[in-house]
DNA sequence: TTATAAGTATGAGAAATCTCATAGTTGAGG
DNA sequence: CCTCAACTATGAGATTTCTCATACTTATAA
């Protein structure tokens, strides 16, 4: 995670992604630019959190991180979306889950321990983080909707796509399973599917998309519905 | 639904509920009082809604009307919980979901006309409606986290005592294969193994439950993880 | 270096779940 | 009274998905 303090690119970015229209106040003084590198960490689970992050580019995964000590692959984010907003919102002191980037991202960032009370007390952010919610529940529900309604070839078509990076897909198999809520066996099943179908190429540590279009097909309706 | 104009009765459940907590203001006096009868709906998709609403006592279930006429069941409520607080946040006139008793129900009511531009501009509501949205929030993933988890008769059994109601349970198969993610065919086997097996009984037009304990150690995993 | 854990891989049989076909029952409306 | 739609019910075979057993590889820690 590395700071950029080309005032240019900031503000760039705060006008294209609405940052600025999140708060009654100007944020702008306040607000720094971090890079996170591919993989990276964003923020971590247990970590006091610092920042309230606003994603402007790039893609996240958000993780949980059980009692057992497994992780748990929780949801996917795309700009814009607030980071750590729920543990501001419960003024808890530590990250309640990690989120890693995907790819490279870009985040907003504007430091809580001054500002926490001055935000809990802006009813233009507190609308904001609400109207926030609200939409990021509909999603929750029509994305739990789909889980169920939709088979793993679908599914797993429309997260490959997600998560896939300059065409490769490559992440943890256990984790996966566990995200879509089918054993390991079974998705390896059906990746193997997927490769003798021909929309996925295996190489070392990874699978290679070789069929863009029939993935894309396949995984249309889940994210039809998504919308 | 109709009104309880009981002062007493009133304010009884505006303290022991934290009601009044919920607001900068004291809401005593705009506060009206509803109770709804088994079966009958709080609120109904597409109507207009016209107070915010907080269930004080009861159980509700939420649903969701598809494009295509089919109900779908999306939650369930207890108390205390808001109602009616997406649609305001969104300031959308309507109501986006229907929500029906289960059993009987007692719900606080806030006219929404009036009081509309307050509650937006009100930092204390905002933040209490944020820490609701963000325990629903907590909650939604982990419940979806066990409907992958779990087998389809634990979550058929928790789902069986949190409907019941004097001991009989009675919803449509059709809505409840859609809410559990399975077919109606299944859902009809596992029931009747839950018969075979002397957890139910099977009556005339519903199904009595016969061993208490069972469903309940049957659904223990289930709701233990859903807290 | 050697354990040890985590990740990957595959087979085989069992269990869960689906689809389709078929029918009886019930309630609302004409 | 009749008809239609919705709900309930059950069987049979197909498909999906799971469990378990078993290995090989790789990274990490002692």
């Amino acid at each position: 995670m590395q700071e950029i303090d080309n005032q240019d690119v900031i503000n760039n970015f705060i006008v294209t992604s609405g940052y600025d229209e999140q708060f009654s106040f100007d944020p702008q003084q306040d607000t720094k630019l971090f890079h996170i590198a591919s993989n990276d960490f964003i923020v971590k689970t247990g970590a006091p959190l610092t920042y309230l992050f606003y994603l402007v580019k790039g893609k996240a995964k958000l993780y949980d991180v059980l009692a057992n000590g497994k992780v748990s692959l929780i949801d996917f984010f795309t700009p814009p979306c607030f980071i750590g907003e729920m543990e501001l919102i419960e003024q808890r002191p530590e990250t309640a889950f990690s989120m890693q980037a995907i790819t490279d991202c870009w985040c907003l960032a504007l430091p809580i321990r001054q500002l926490q009370e001055r935000l809990l007390d802006d009813p233009v952010f507190l609308r904001q983080i609400c109207l926030y919610f609200v939409h990021k529940n509909y999603r929750t529900v029509k994305t739990a909707g789909n889980n169920a309604a939709f088979p793993v070839a679908q599914r797993l078509a429309s997260f490959i796509l997600l998560t896939a990076h300059d065409g490769l897909y490559s992440e943890k198999h256990v984790q996966v399973a566990e995200y879509l809520g089918i054993s390991y066996r079974h998705l390896l099943y059906v990746l193997a599917q997927f490769v003798k179908n021909g929309y996925l190429v295996k190489q070392q540590h990874h699978y290679k998309i070789a069929n863009l279009d029939a993935l894309t097909r396949l995984a249309h309706d889940v994210n039809e519905s998504t919308n």
